[in-house]
DNA sequence: CCTACCGATCGGTAGG
DNA sequence: CCTACCGATCGGTAGG
């Protein structure tokens, strides 16, 4: 019972952190800024974390994590590369809508990581990335989708995307798969006829 | 010819503290970093400037006005909606690649702002977006485009060209008209087949 | 452009 | 979870 207190306190710390994180950024959010939100004093906060640092590498990675275990079975499945794209780009915006605070603070604020997890987090980005160049590249191969550079098309896919957590929390119109299947439709159109 | 020294060095700071803002971000970066890239102490840097953010300030506001120039006499031409979003999209790109290091600071660091700058900033974001939407809107009641949520469709677009200063430096293979061209196709093309 | 320095604030620790 | 406190660093000023 004491850990499970101690524990579910941690969660709240690491929670509205990730809030002022996203708000303020990293660098300009102090311990006694988020331990007045807490109602406790900025040392007391120690008691149940290790650093600053230590939340935002959680945040960070656990993001990671999420969007690599959205996309992982995808590939395994026989369909069309078209359809392949598609249930990546919704698992995709899925995971960016389910916590817009731990997803704005993963995609702007990772930098703020020291090493060697700077480093190891660059690396899951690009390897990340790099399977949706893929899948833009078998597109072309099987004739799905015209010429076009898979750099290009996936930067450009993935900065949509990502931009969906700033308004998606007041948006309110459509749930988190409806957007995917609207941005894909229209990056897919693009795709499809060329450029 | 003092007063031209003053200003080309105050040009210099103003320079270099971009590329650190850019860099490290805005609350990351000291004025002890600015003034060891330049090889003076922190203090030498005051009888050129009056603040750290008065340097913020001007980077933001300068590139918000670049950003209006440019589109500012696309709109009196009387052409296609089509065309007129084009240029539009090309001439957005256009400052966004002049300098990326200023382009990245006005995107990401205008939240450390202090009031008024900052609600003044918001609201020239605001109309400049609102422009965007008005040629959306104007392009779906003359049939050039199909029907979809203007808002959704201006963000997406806005949130792709906003990446390029990302990789714009060393991609290379295309200059900025051509990076507007190409991605005023593939979004066309989502407006104009609707999704 | 420098030296010398200011008060404020930072992340974090000791000890309870 | 607190009080009391640490050394380091912050943006900026005085005076030259």
């Amino acid at each position: 019972m004491e850990i499970e207190k101690k524990i579910s306190r941690k969660e709240e710390i690491a929670r509205e952190a990730t809030r002022l994180f996203r708000e303020k950024g990293y660098p300009a959010t102090s311990m006694r800024d988020l331990a007045a939100e807490l109602g406790i004093e900025a040392a007391s906060l120690y008691s149940h974390i290790k650093s600053k640092e230590e939340i935002l590498h959680k945040v960070c990675f656990r993001m990671a994590e999420n969007f690599f275990l959205a996309i992982n079975d995808i590939d395994q499945e026989t369909e069309t590369t078209t359809e392949k794209l598609k249930k990546s780009i919704i698992a995709h915006v899925e995971v960016l809508t389910e916590d817009t605070n731990a997803s704005i603070v993963f995609l702007n604020e990772w930098k703020h990581l020291s090493e060697p997890y700077l480093s190891d987090f660059i690396k899951m980005r690009d390897t990340y990335e790099h399977r949706f160049r893929e899948i833009v590249l078998e597109g072309q191969r099987n004739g799905e989708f015209k010429y076009m550079d898979e750099k290009f098309a996936v930067l450009t896919l993935l900065s949509s995307l990502n931009w969906i957590p700033n308004w998606y929390k007041n948006y309110g119109k459509l749930d988190p798969t409806q957007i995917g299947n609207q941005l894909s439709s229209l990056v897919l159109s693009g795709l499809k006829n060329g450029i």
